[in-house]
DNA sequence: TGCCGTCATCGTTCATCGACGATAAACGAT
DNA sequence: ATCGTTTATCGTCGATGAACGATGACGGCA
């Protein structure tokens, strides 16, 4: 029930909250591993921008980035993947927790926000 | 298997990636029902931050508000968050999918990503 | 050695975000 | 009618994001 690591649950929320890393994601899903040039090619982006996007998603942890001979092969990293599929669980199961229990009102506001941001 | 909202989805993420509007949720869903007050109350963020966050989920769809007099009252959208859970799901399971079918490998690439960005 | 393909990084531009204070709108109470 | 409370909106600012082209690094190949 704490929550340092909102910030941790965001940072890879964000990295996901991106249509084309989507697609990315989806991809490697798919591929389980392929290099840079293929995604370019399945992407109207230019080659920088999907660099880029692969740059955030691996500092996001969600993929791993090994550069084979001269070109780089990504995978997903399934082990963060799991962990954030479990953080997103436990929050929507939160969710419908507050729908069962009614609830205290009043402190269950101040317990939640407790967090400074 | 289409994926036209793919653009959907990475707005309720990006909604979500947040870490004030986290805590926002939560609390929303902790509280079921509360004023924007008790929230700025809450959080160490000026009213009109919260505002905002509070704009920002509206927007996605995510929370409901309605206006109550000379206050607000905000309430989780259970139905638009249970399809975000599900959307979620659904991409995490075909991430799991990936890994038991090693996939055909190539075109499993340009299926996944013949969607314009 | 020198070229080419592959990818990452740099620098730039434009747009959007996050935060704030100030102000306006809506309402209840005096 | 006026005031105080509550919330939304506006305008602003600095920071970050998204996209691109150009350049650089690295490894295979002629």
């Amino acid at each position: 029930m704490d929550m340092p690591d909102d910030d941790l649950l965001a940072l890879r929320l964000r990295a996901l909250a991106h249509p084309a890393r989507l697609a990315i994601v989806r991809a490697l899903a798919a591929a389980d591993r392929c290099q840079c040039g293929e995604i370019v090619r399945g992407l109207t982006l230019a080659q920088s921008t999907v660099s880029q996007h692969l740059k955030v998603l691996k500092e996001a942890g969600l993929i791993t980035g090994t550069i084979e001979g001269p070109r780089s092969c990504y995978c997903l990293d399934r082990e963060s993947l799991a962990a954030l599929a479990t953080q997103v669980g436990t929050l929507f199961a939160a969710l419908d927790d507050g729908r069962r229990n009614p609830a205290p009102r009043a402190d269950a506001l101040v317990s939640s926000l407790s967090t400074p941001i």
